[in-house]
DNA sequence: GGCAAAGTTGCACACCGTGCAAACAACGGG
DNA sequence: CCCGTTGTTTGCACGGTGTGCAACTTTGCC
């Protein structure tokens, strides 16, 4: 039963094989896109570079703008692996923004702000993107139901988690335009974005002068939803036009 | 020779030939679609049962999965047009909801709830109808600049109005999934939703227990709206909505 | 070693999407 | 009415896509 062949880590050697692969595809993918645009390149191209035939890629994904959704698909993926370990009595938008400010965090964030970029002149990537933001709110939907129980309808959860996309979506669309070439801070660039963005889903949209990437230091969103709040009403209705800061 | 409709308004022969052959190509996909399944049939078919050749299909449309998403474009344009008619001075949620709430009174209703959940088996036709929605933020938030002027910081216009539609197209999922057989009143009942899921964002979506659906004859959303803000400011009627120049 | 399961590859085939040039239909002036 | 102009349709060709199928190779396990 012992048997003494080495296996690299907890994965067996078809299971290694099957992550090196994937990895090889995507990132020859992306290289493509990044070198000669996205949608100037041929699958047998992508097959080529990652080293496996074309037959193998179409086993792996069914397009070529799928190979370059991973990204996309890890981002939320991790925002869903957050939310679910956050404790059940925290209150519900703080576990989101919590959830959400995490992924910033992750591994090639500059790479997924370049694909959202390159989404702008690729009609095919963008709707493979949006397709990945869709199916990653199909999952959410299903996590909160699970915490919020059967009693909260199914509008209602559909709509808040829409809702929570796409302030998020919002916030790296807003991101990848404004950070071309990301520094070293641009995860926090990202992160004060999706907190603004939630605290005005938050807030009901209250106030559309609110310019809240002025003044991302803010570490409480607790202190940006009353203060917003306390801006709206302390001050006089709202000069939309010569908002300034 | 392709329609019946003698019209002969505005349009000459030229115009009114490229709007019947788009016609003609676009009932005959939603004809094959409802038939035979969505993604079961070719773009050859299409062109046949169109009497075109299959060459003119495609000056017409990208895919046969465009072909599909006519209906859904017109939706939204429909809101948009609605939208920019309306005063400039109403509160700026107002305006929202009145522009989505006429919606439900567009041409072919019930079309266009079949075809929403034509997607939930076709990636393809799914994809399509996401990048419709998409093209459609674009022109709203364009609109809305036009109306609160260059103040309004991006992220809070592309951040509005994607949760905007998101509650719109939740509703529209939920309507759509509740009403497989549409009855004359299926337009009342999307318009409950709309109006209920807009009314849970312009409240934060604060409270989750809330089942508007069992109650859609609140006629007055801004009674809502302001017993949520007179809470959380605790005076005075608050025009922090109407951002009116 | 040797067998079975899993993965890869080449091949064939129908279909897709587009550039191109010829054919055709709608205008509009003479 | 004829004829040139302009815009639209169509057939054709061609490279790329996505998938079923049948080998073939690799891995896991006794």
């Amino acid at each position: 039963m012992l048997s003494t062949t080495e296996n690299a880590g907890p994965l067996g050697r078809r299971e290694q094989n099957k992550v090196d692969t994937r990895r090889a595809i995507t990132d020859a993918a992306f290289d493509l896109a990044r070198s000669v645009g996205p949608g100037a390149f041929t699958v047998d191209q992508i097959a080529a570079r990652a080293g496996v035939s074309r037959r193998t890629f179409f086993n792996y994904f069914h397009s070529a703008e799928d190979a370059l959704t991973v990204r996309t698909d890890g981002f939320l993926e991790l925002a869903l692996a957050v939310f679910g370990q956050l404790p059940q009595d925290e209150p519900l938008f703080d576990s989101i923004v919590r959830a959400f400010s995490e992924t910033t965090r992750m591994e090639g964030l500059s790479q997924h702000g370049e694909l959202f970029r390159m989404a702008d002149s690729n009609p095919d990537l963008l709707r493979a993107q949006l397709h990945s933001w869709e199916r990653a709110e199909a999952l959410i939907v299903e996590a909160l139901r699970r915490r919020l129980g059967p009693a909260a309808s199914t509008l209602y959860l559909t709509a808040l988690v829409g809702c929570v996309l796409s302030c998020t979506k919002a916030a790296m669309r807003d991101w990848a335009a404004s950070t071309p070439e990301s520094g070293d801070d641009s995860g926090t660039q990202l992160e004060a974005r999706i907190l603004a963005s939630l605290t005005m889903l938050r807030n009901g949209f209250a106030d559309p002068t609110t310019d809240p990437i002025a003044d991302p230091t803010t570490d409480s969103t607790a202190d940006i939803a009353a203060d917003t709040t306390a801006t709206a009403q302390g001050t006089s209705p709202v000069p939309s036009v010569t908002a300034g800061p």
